[in-house]
DNA sequence: CAATCTTTGGCAATCGGTTGTCATTCGTTG
DNA sequence: CAACGAATGACAACCGATTGCCAAAGATTG
């Protein structure tokens, strides 16, 4: 009903400022996007005017003439995965002080969608950022030929990313787990098209064997809290007294089951988790896992996106940062239990 | 450096389509979007060449030239509550199934940045979805009447709305307390920007007042877990033996503050929360809480909101939506201890 | 077979900016 | 005072679609 008392209702562009101060369009335009090719004292009438209308430029048109739309993609696997939580506002702060829109898209796990929403995204933003893909490696490659794009836990020569280094945290876990007189220890995979898996494994197989340790690998499980009832149930017919998840939300969900079964963590079976979601601190008992900043992962991420939009021709850009993980031990990790 | 081999680099445009079908490319935007307007066999050959040439309307001129945007934004108070996860998946799937694009905003709990973002939000996207706003009344109401917008768990005559009953569980809840022998007992209160905040206040108080029991108010405190700690020790000092919490953030905050402090949940103090968001089924107790369909409600507000774009001249549409809610009860709740 | 209606598709304006080109104006210098 | 160069701002094309209007072609009817 009430609609705005002053004069015009739709919102003001550049020719109704242009008209008021009498000047070409164009020249609004320069004013207010490149001021220094303007006259001082026409540029502040214009910003005069402009702020009397409560001018605001329309994104679409800019982005039309421009090219550039200010909006970045952020592609997640899973947003209800709380691991992605703090991702997320890490690349929405950052990207909101740059400026930038963010276009958060949910993948639901499935290569095709992530595809899809790549090829759409490839118009419709400056660049994206992918948190562990599920594309190939020369999908992949290709869609950071044709589009500026950071991937994020995924290494692909050629394609800038941010690399969480949860392989050497792995590591550190299963030295812990050693110390603690574990000989029999499993790893519970997560997805196959998953590289931070595939990693992980490899870097556990590989210390297990210095370590003189036996380390199996159970899986794949779906990286959900759903999943850990058949981990937790595999992990006790494998006869492990330890296991490392691929990640807190399995690592979560054997905790349930284990409990449900009448077993004891970490008497009866040592658990540890990876990224140290939200939740990991006070589920039960407190689970050990291995932490590292995901929020500043966001934000390096959005920070390597812009140095490519910005420097296209400028060469160099670092394409490659890999973020220090830690073993965060909790109470979910003990003794293993004496031979039977 | 390896551009695409074949012919053109570029993304088609309907003009490639036109040049290749020797069409003009009015024809080729209406037998895309207007299929009926062009002859059979014409539409086909325009079809057969977007096909070939992998042609993708380009949404920015589509929404230069429409003045639809295709895109919906929706603004969370904080990314990071996992209350929100459920929501955003609710809203993102039921947007995305219907051909738009989630420009996801988080206000970071502050009601200049939310009125900045609708503001802007007002020309780049077709509708605003706000959960849980901040705003007064007037300015919301004000920001209804210039554009399709629905809020969640914010009533305000003439804003159509999704609302979680959260007040009659508040009640169950109380139910429920006074049956285990409470009769002391305090309402954690929210911000005092938050609506849901004040009206289950209102119903705990009415509710309190039949049952003959006492409730005291205590607050307001963020709806962070950081903030169960100063809710803890208030609500001992208080000398309540129960709490019926803003959210299961703080909820989740003070049981590990009791524990902290040596106090057992529920035999010392029992803890009821709200929202049962990830997290309040495996903390430790388990946490009674008040549960609602949150990802419906998402849902619902995407169906609503869409109607008033389609049916703008359509009268009536429904206006207001109320999701039922239900307490479940888990460990955090039990007997009143006997009195000292 | 002519008259009329309908279908079909082209032309051109438009959305709101950006940007290359060019003419004008002003100030500076010889 | 003439000449030259820099600063400034206007014009118009363009980004990629949509859409109103109209003419040509085809179908229907008397």
């Amino acid at each position: 009903m009430a609609t705005q008392a002053a004069g015009t209702d739709r919102p003001a562009t550049i020719h109704d400022i242009a008209a008021r101060c009498g000047v070409a369009a164009s020249t609004v335009s320069r004013a207010l996007s490149t001021p220094y090719r303007v006259n001082v004292r026409t540029r502040e009438r214009i910003e005069a005017a402009a702020a009397a209308l409560n001018y605001r430029p329309n994104i679409q048109a800019k982005a039309l003439s421009s090219g550039r739309t200010s909006a970045v993609g952020v592609l997640v696997p899973d947003i209800t995965n709380p691991f992605y939580f703090d991702l997320i506002r890490g690349t929405q702060l950052q990207l909101k002080a740059a400026g930038y829109t963010q276009l958060l898209v949910d993948t639901e796990e499935s290569d095709e969608v992530e595809a899809t929403t790549v090829d759409q995204l490839r118009k419709s933003a400056d660049g994206i950022i992918v948190a562990a893909s599920r594309l190939t490696d020369e999908v992949l490659l290709a869609a950071a030929a044709t589009t500026p794009l950071v991937a994020i836990n995924r290494d692909v020569p050629g394609v800038p990313a941010v690399i969480i280094d949860t392989p050497s945290a792995t590591s550190q876990a299963l030295d812990h787990l050693a110390s603690l007189g574990h000989t029999r220890i499993a790893y519970i995979a997560g997805p196959t098209t998953s590289q931070s898996s595939t990693r992980r494994w490899a870097a556990l197989a590989g210390a297990a064997e210095e370590l003189g340790v036996e380390v199996r690998r159970l899986g794949p499980f779906a990286p959900k809290t759903q999943s850990g009832a058949a981990a937790a149930d595999a992990a006790v017919y494998s006869g492990v007294t330890a296991c490392i998840a691929f990640n807190d939300l399995i690592a979560i969900g054997m905790l349930q089951r284990l409990r449900e079964r009448g077993l004891r963590v970490p008497e009866d079976m040592s658990i540890v988790g990876c990224d140290d979601i939200f939740g990991a601190d006070f589920c039960n008992p407190p689970l050990t896992t291995m932490a590292s900043p995901i929020e500043q992962a966001g934000r390096v991420a959005v920070s390597m996106l812009l140095a490519q939009l910005n420097a296209l021709a400028g060469g160099g850009t670092r394409s490659r940062s890999v973020m220090p993980t830690h073993l965060t031990v909790r109470g979910s990790t003990g003794p293993a239990p004496a031979k039977a």
